[in-house]
RNA sequence: GUCCCCUUCGUCUAGCGGUUAGGACUCGGGAUUUUCAUUCCCGCAACAGGGGUUCGAUUCCCCUAGGGGACGCCA
């Protein structure tokens, strides 16, 4: 008999930003149905209506987007699917006919308690040491009784009777194993609220159940909803779908993450440069490890060889952050520009990004980085162009250093902006532009280039300018190449020199040394 | 308060009764690159603590400590 085939869901509550914790379980879930050959479906739990907004809703899908976990099922999709609608603020007519079903048969009930006399009472019984369920008071109310309340016009809650049958439900987890909680100790929780919404444990029920979910993969913190999710399987006589609850992700503080931790929003990210599947192979190691041990994977890899099953059970930090910077540090609501310095730079997560763009196929990186040098702003508009050859070569040279997008800033500007040497000059290039032959060197070295006239001047030129400067003027190796480089550059370290020259372009190069000549000899 | 889960190098992790406790990032050292980065070697570094079970525990059980989660008309 064949399995029927693997559906994972992904069901954020537009509340917020997706954050790293809700990217990875939507990861989770989609590498999980690719793995299997299965669907992945989005699907929106927008049950709360105080807190749900339109705007939170377009982030939570813009971010999934930019990630590439695109949904196989669920909004915002030409063929949206089967199961649709897939918000849940418009499935209100299934949740209300499952529900009277459920009150009909007596499993569940209306209650007509306010909040306020609830509350008094949860505070009454957690005072005497008594856990804080719900006393049971509209539990057995005849018919007259609730038909009078009605009648009055009472509003009403409708909660599941629990622990009428059994006292102990056994959550059989892919990830945590066999889990067993004592029903008693539940009480008869809402599953439809006075507004007339769903509540959560019984919406995500019924959605599951309609869209034919086969496993549910999300946070270790649903562990416990779960028995009450069983309970209302069980009470429709549905099968349950296999559960898999992964552990929580932790800040650098070891807390989880929450609004002190607001730079995790998958947004900062995208702004800082992170090619997605630098991020997405950087979250797919957090609670879980590849089969073989190599940690550096492509999407395309992932979406053969993960499973769920490998997970573990014990929170892992989202570790990118310079935990001494931080310390007192509120990172949320920073631009990326103003979060920059607060990231490690030396993170395994730049560690991976470097390697994913590295990788990346030519055209792919450049048009990846463009926004990122229109950005900075010191490439004429006119040259910020996925065509232009300087561009092109400058971009490519620079990638080996680029752990994400935004770094090109750093660079670019060398390239594109006339230099001040005195103000380039740190203290490791001042030991070069003391050295007594400093001078001369880069004095022969302009002699040379400006022989060639209007001609261009390749690599070997240089190269060999390089050499003739170097002995005419009695220098080699070391003190020859750091004081030429200083000369031209301003810097002690940076890309091959005759690589360098070329991109700057004649005209600067001639510039610099001339500028750097005068500098130099007013020292 | 009650229930549930977690605890292996600083970090991400492998391990599923017998291993010199392995890998990756970081860090330190070296080689290559006449610079930096890259790349390549070498090294530092861990089973939270205490009891059991067992010939033998990182692994199984119990307790303690620490952390997390749930007990909502939030999801």
């Amino acid at each position: 008999m064949p399995q029927p085939a693997v559906r994972t869901r992904f069901a954020p509550s537009p509340t917020g930003y997706l954050h790293v914790g809700g990217a990875r379980t939507a990861l989770f879930n989609y590498l999980y149905a690719k793995t299997c050959g299965g669907k992945f479906i989005l699907r929106i739990e927008d049950t709360d209506q105080a807190r749900s907004t339109e705007e939170s809703y377009h982030q939570v899908l813009d971010s999934m987007r930019w990630l590439g976990m695109s949904w196989d099922e669920g909004p915002e999709l030409e063929n949206q699917g089967p199961y649709g609608p897939y918000r849940q603020s418009e499935r209100r007519e299934i949740y209300d006919r499952y529900a009277s079903d459920l009150v009909t048969q007596k499993k569940a009930f209306r209650c007509f308690c306010t909040q306020e006399e609830l509350e008094k009472k949860k505070a009454q019984r957690e005072a005497m040491g008594l856990p804080p369920v719900y006393d049971g008071k509209c539990r057995n109310l005849s018919d007259d009784e609730i038909q009078t309340k009605l009648d009055s016009g009472l509003s009403y809650a409708i909660r599941f009777r629990t622990h009428d049958t059994t006292n102990e439900v056994v959550v059989q987890d892919m990830v945590q194993g066999n889990v067993r909680f004592d029903t008693s100790l539940i009480g008869d929780f809402i599953i439809v609220k006075s507004d007339g919404f769903p509540s959560y444990n019984y919406a995500v029920v019924v959605d599951d159940h309609e869209m034919q979910i086969t496993h549910v993969i999300r946070g270790v913190g649903h562990l416990s909803n779960t028995p009450r999710q069983i309970m209302i399987y069980n009470a429709f006589g549905w099968a349950e779908p296999a559960w898999a609850h992964v552990s929580e992700i932790v800040g650098s503080d070891h807390k989880k993450l929450s609004k002190r931790h607001g730079a995790t929003a998958i947004t900062a990210f995208r702004e800082l440069g992170y090619p997605a599947s630098a991020f997405i192979n950087y979250m797919a190691l957090l609670g879980w490890s590849t089969p073989d041990g190599e940690e550096y994977k492509s999407v395309a890899e992932l979406e053969k060889i993960f499973d769920v099953s490998r997970c573990n059970k014990s929170p892992s930090m989202f570790d990118v952050f310079d935990l001494s910077k931080t310390e007192n540090a509120e990172l949320s609501g920073l631009s990326a520009v103003e979060l920059e310095p607060y990231l490690f730079a030396k993170s395994k997560m730049n560690w991976l990004s470097n390697r994913h763009i590295r990788a990346l196929d030519e055209e792919q990186f450049i048009t990846d980085i463009l926004p990122f040098v229109k950005e900075v702003g010191v490439v004429p508009e006119n040259e910020v162009h996925a065509k232009d050859e300087r561009l092109r070569s400058v971009l490519l040279s620079l990638r080996v250093y680029l752990d994400y997008y935004m770094q090109i800033r750093r660079y670019l500007p060398d390239f594109y902006t006339s230099f001040d040497p005195g103000k380039t000059w740190n203290d490791a290039a001042m030991e070069w532009v003391k050295h007594e032959l400093f001078l001369s060197l880069a004095k022969e070295f302009l002699r040379l280039i400006q022989t060639k006239g209007n001609e261009e001047i390749t690599q070997d030129d240089y190269k060999e300018y390089m050499n003739t400067a170097g002995k005419t003027i009695g220098a080699k190796g070391k003190n020859l190449f750091m004081n030429l480089r200083v000369a031209a550059t301003g810097r002690t370290e940076g890309l091959e020199l005759p690589v360098y020259l070329v991109l700057l372009g004649k005209e600067r190069v001639i510039e610099r040394l001339t500028r750097t000549i005068e500098t130099a000899e007013k020292l």
